[in-house]
DNA sequence: GTTAGGG
DNA sequence: CCCTAAC
C-alpha cells in the first residue's frame, strides 16, 4: 500500500492541424441541400482523420540535449487567456478545421497563408501574455506537481513538462511540440466542482503505487489562432467526464496505429504506422488546455467560416523539415508535408467572391457570445464551414506518479484517441439545440442563414450503441492493468528496442506484451472509468435523439482494434524454428498452415499460422537469392535446400490438384 | 477462422 | 509483420 499523491494535469487545448481533404475527389462542400446528417459525417470524418494520427507527446526544456530541432518544432499557439485560467478552468479543445479542397490546398501551399496566431498583430494582448503562465502559475505549483510550461516564444513553443517531484524523470526528446500540457493551478479558492479536479487531493491509498490523475477535461478545443475569445467561451461549455486510469509502466509510448476509414469521397486517410506516427505527429503541435467544467453534458464543436484572404494575415512560415522516414505511398495527403505548415490549419481560408483580400480579421464577424461561432460566407448555395474547435468529452486520467513520461503520453493518447476514435458521434447543434432530424437539409434547418450559422455547433457525443452496451466500464485497459509491463522497465529512449531485447528468443509469451495485447480499447470505452462516485458522463448518451445517426458514424469506425494496437514485436525465426517449420511443411505441404502451426508451433503462442506462412514465403525467397543477399541469422543451406525442394514439390502437387478440378 | 498474397 | 480479399 502506498500513499500516493495525485497529480492532476490539465490539458489546455489540443491544437490540431488542419485536415486537408485531399485532392479533387476529396473536395467537399457542404451544400445547403446536404442533410444535417452529412454535416455530422463531415465533422466525424475530420475526427476520424484526427484520431488516426493522434499521438501524445511532450517535450521538455530539460532535455537540452535535444538538438532536435527548433525548426522541427511547431510553434505553439496559445488560445488560453489568462482570464480563463483565473477562472480555474481547464479546457481541452480540439480544433479542427474543415475546409474545402480549394481553400485547404491553397492555404497549404501558399506560404502567405501559412501563419501563426502569435504573429497576428491583431491578436489581443492576452495572446502575448500567455507565456507568463510558465513563470507565474507554475511557481505556485507544489512539489508534487508536474509543471508544464507553456511558452509562446518562438524558440520554445514546445510543451515543457517538468516533473517537480523528487524523481528526476527524463523526458523523451523525440516528441516535441506534440502536446502541450499545462497544469493549471488556481490560486483562487476552488469553488466550483471543477476545482476539485485540479486541486491536489489528499494522499490516496492505492493498491500499488502512487497515481497521478490527469484530467483532461472536456472541451478539448484545439484552438485556432484567431479565436481566443471563442475558446474562452467554450471553456464554459459542458464537459464530460471520462476517467482514464493507466498504470502502464512501459515506455513504449504511442505506437498507435489507427487506420482511419474514410468515406469514399475522401482520400484515404494517411495510414500511419506505429513508428511513423510519432514522427508525423511530432510535426504538429498540440495544445492542451485544461479546464474544470463539469456542468455540461456534452461537448461542442465550433464552426466558423472564414473569408478568403489572399493577403493572409498569417505570415509566419515554418521551415521545411525533412523526415527521414518513408511515407506510405498511398498517402495521398501527405500529412508530413502539410503538417509542416500546420499554421495553415489555423488560417483556413475560403474562397469568397465578395472578399478577396484585406484585413480578414476585421471583416470577420465578431465572435458571438454563444461561444459556438460559426460564420460563413455564402458563395453559391454552399455553406462553408470551418470547424474551429471541437470540444471533446472530458477525460480523466489517473496514472502512477512514478510512471514514465512515456506512460503518461500513452495514457493521454489513449484517452484522447478513445474519445476521438472510439464510440464517437457527431451531433449538430443549432442555437444550443440539438438538431435531431438528420434528414433535414441545412437549408431547412436554417443553417444556411447567417444568423443561424453563428449558432451552429457540432458536438462530440459518445455513441450510445457502444457505451451503453458496454458494461465493462469498471476496468480500464483490462488487459494492461492486470499485467503491466513493469517487468520491462523501459528507458526513456529505447522503448521499443528495450522491450524487444528483453524478450527471450523462445519466450513462453506468457508475459503480456502490449504489442500482442488484444486489448480492444474500442470495446471498452477507452479508459473510461467512473471517477470515484462520479458517474462518467461520457458514458451517458447525450440524448435519446439521433438514433439514426448511429448508422452514420459506425461506417467510419472500422478496425477499432488498431486504435491502440501496436505492431507486434519482431521476432526473427531461429534456426530451430525454421527447422521445425521446414519439417512440418515437408510433411503437410503448403496451404495447410493451420495444421503446420498445430503440428510444429502449437506451443509458440507468438507464431500464428500466418506468421508461419509468411516465414515460409521468406524462406523460399531466401533460398532463391544469393547468400550474400541474405540477412539476419544465416539459415543453414541444407534447410534452404529442403525449403526449395518442399516448395517445388508442393507447388507441383497443388498444380495437379488444380488440374484435377478442371 | 483460414488461405493466399500484396504491402 | 500487417492487412485483406476470398473462401
Amino acid at each position: 500500500m502506498v500513499l500516493n499523491r495525485r497529480l492532476e494535469y490539465g490539458f489546455n487545448g489540443y491544437q490540431v492541424p488542419a485536415m486537408p481533404r485531399g485532392t479533387r475527389s476529396a473536395r467537399r462542400r457542404n451544400s445547403i441541400k446536404k442533410n444535417v446528417e452529412d454535416s455530422k459525417m463531415h465533422a466525424f470524418d475530420l475526427l476520424a482523420t484526427l484520431a488516426g494520427k493522434l499521438l501524445v507527446g511532450n517535450s521538455s526544456s530539460s532535455s537540452s540535449s535535444n538538438s532536435s530541432t527548433k525548426k522541427d518544432q511547431f510553434p505553439v499557439t496559445d488560445s488560453t487567456s489568462i482570464e480563463e485560467r483565473r477562472q480555474n478552468q481547464f479546457t481541452t479543445q480540439l480544433e479542427l478545421q474543415a475546409c474545402d479542397q480549394a481553400s485547404c490546398g491553397r492555404s497549404m501551399l501558399d506560404p502567405q497563408l501559412v501563419s501563426q496566431k502569435h504573429h497576428d498583430p491583431k491578436l489581443s494582448p492576452e495572446d502575448t501574455q500567455h507565456p507568463v503562465m510558465g513563470s507565474t502559475d507554475s511557481e505556485r505549483l507544489g512539489t508534487d506537481e508536474l509543471r508544464i510550461d507553456k511558452r509562446n516564444d518562438e524558440t520554445s513553443r514546445n510543451a515543457v513538462v517538468e516533473p517537480l517531484t523528487s524523481t528526476d524523470s527524463k523526458l523523451e526528446d523525440d516528441t516535441q511540440n506534440e502536446i502541450k500540457v499545462e497544469q493549471l493551478h488556481s490560486d483562487k479558492a476552488p469553488n466550483d466542482n471543477g476545482a476539485v479536479m485540479y486541486s491536489f487531493r489528499d494522499p490516496v491509498v492505492w493498491d500499488a503505487k502512487p497515481l497521478m490523475q490527469i484530467s483532461l477535461e472536456s472541451g478539448a478545443a484545439a484552438s485556432f489562432p484567431a479565436n481566443k475569445d471563442r475558446i474562452a467561451h467554450d471553456s464554459l461549455s459542458p464537459a464530460r467526464n471520462v476517467e482514464v486510469v493507466s498504470r502502464d509502466d512501459d515506455e513504449k509510448s504511442s505506437g498507435c496505429t489507427h487506420p482511419v476509414p474514410t468515406k469514399k469521397s475522401f482520400r484515404p486517410v494517411p495510414h500511419i504506422g506505429d513508428r511513423r506516427i510519432r514522427k508525423v505527429l511530432a510535426s504538429r503541435h498540440w495544445k492542451v488546455a485544461l479546464r474544470s467544467k463539469n456542468e455540461f453534458p456534452r461537448t461542442g464543436v465550433n464552426f466558423k467560416a472564414d473569408y478568403k484572404d489572399k493577403s493572409s494575415y498569417y505570415k509566419r512560415q515554418r521551415s521545411q523539415r525533412n523526415y527521414p522516414f518513408k511515407k506510405r505511398k498511398f498517402f495521398d495527403i501527405d500529412f508530413e508535408s502539410y503538417s509542416d505548415k500546420e499554421i495553415s490549419s489555423n488560417a483556413a481560408v475560403y474562397p469568397s467572391e465578395n472578399h478577396t483580400d484585406g484585413d480578414v480579421s476585421a471583416k470577420r464577424p465578431s465572435p458571438p457570445a454563444s461561444g459556438q461561432h460559426l460564420s460563413y460566407q455564402s458563395t453559391d448555395s454552399h455553406v462553408k464551414l470551418r470547424i474551429e474547435s471541437f470540444t471533446v468529452p472530458e477525460l480523466f486520467i489517473e496514472i502512477s506518479e512514478t510512471a514514465t513520461i512515456g506512460s503518461l503520453k500513452r495514457a493521454v493518447m489513449e484517452a484522447v484517441s478513445g474519445v476521438l476514435g472510439g464510440e464517437l458521434r457527431v451531433g449538430v447543434l443549432l442555437q444550443g439545440k440539438k438538431v435531431g432530424d438528420d434528414s433535414k437539409t441545412l437549408l431547412q434547418t436554417g443553417i444556411s442563414q447567417d444568423n443561424q450559422l453563428n449558432s451552429l455547433g457540432f458536438a462530440l457525443e459518445p455513441d450510445p450503441s457502444h457505451t451503453s452496451a458496454s458494461p465493462k466500464v469498471s476496468s480500464l485497459f483490462p488487459c494492461d492493468v492486470p499485467q503491466p509491463l513493469i517487468r520491462y522497465p523501459i528507458g526513456p529512449n529505447d522503448s521499443q528496442k528495450r522491450i524487444h531485447d528483453t524478450l527471450p528468443e523462445h519466450e513462453d509469451m506468457n508475459i503480456p506484451i502490449v504489442a500482442e495485447n488484444d486489448c480492444d480499447m474500442a470495446t471498452s470505452p477507452v479508459g473510461v472509468l467512473k471517477k470515484g462516485t462520479t458517474q462518467s458522463k461520457a458514458l451517458v448518451p447525450v440524448s435519446s435523439m439521433n438514433v439514426e445517426a448511429l448508422a452514420v458514424v459506425p461506417v467510419h469506425r472500422k478496425s477499432k482494434r488498431s486504435e491502440f494496437a501496436q505492431r507486434r514485436i519482431r521476432r526473427p525465426f531461429s534456426v530451430s524454428e525454421v527447422e521445425a517449420l521446414v519439417q512440418a511443411v515437408e510433411k503437410l505441404g503448403t496451404g495447410r498452415w493451420r495444421d503446420v502451426k498445430l503440428r510444429a508451433f502449437d506451443s509458440a503462442k507468438h507464431r500464428t499460422y500466418v506468421d508461419l506462412k509468411d516465414k515460409w514465403k521468406t524462406l523460399v525467397h531466401t533460398a532463391r537469392i544469393s547468400p550474400q543477399q541474405r540477412r539476419g541469422e544465416p539459415v543453414p543451406q541444407e534447410l534452404l535446400d529442403r525449403v526449395l525442394t518442399a516448395h517445388a514439390y508442393w507447388s507441383q502437387h497443388q498444380a495437379k490438384q488444380q488440374l484435377k478440378h478442371i
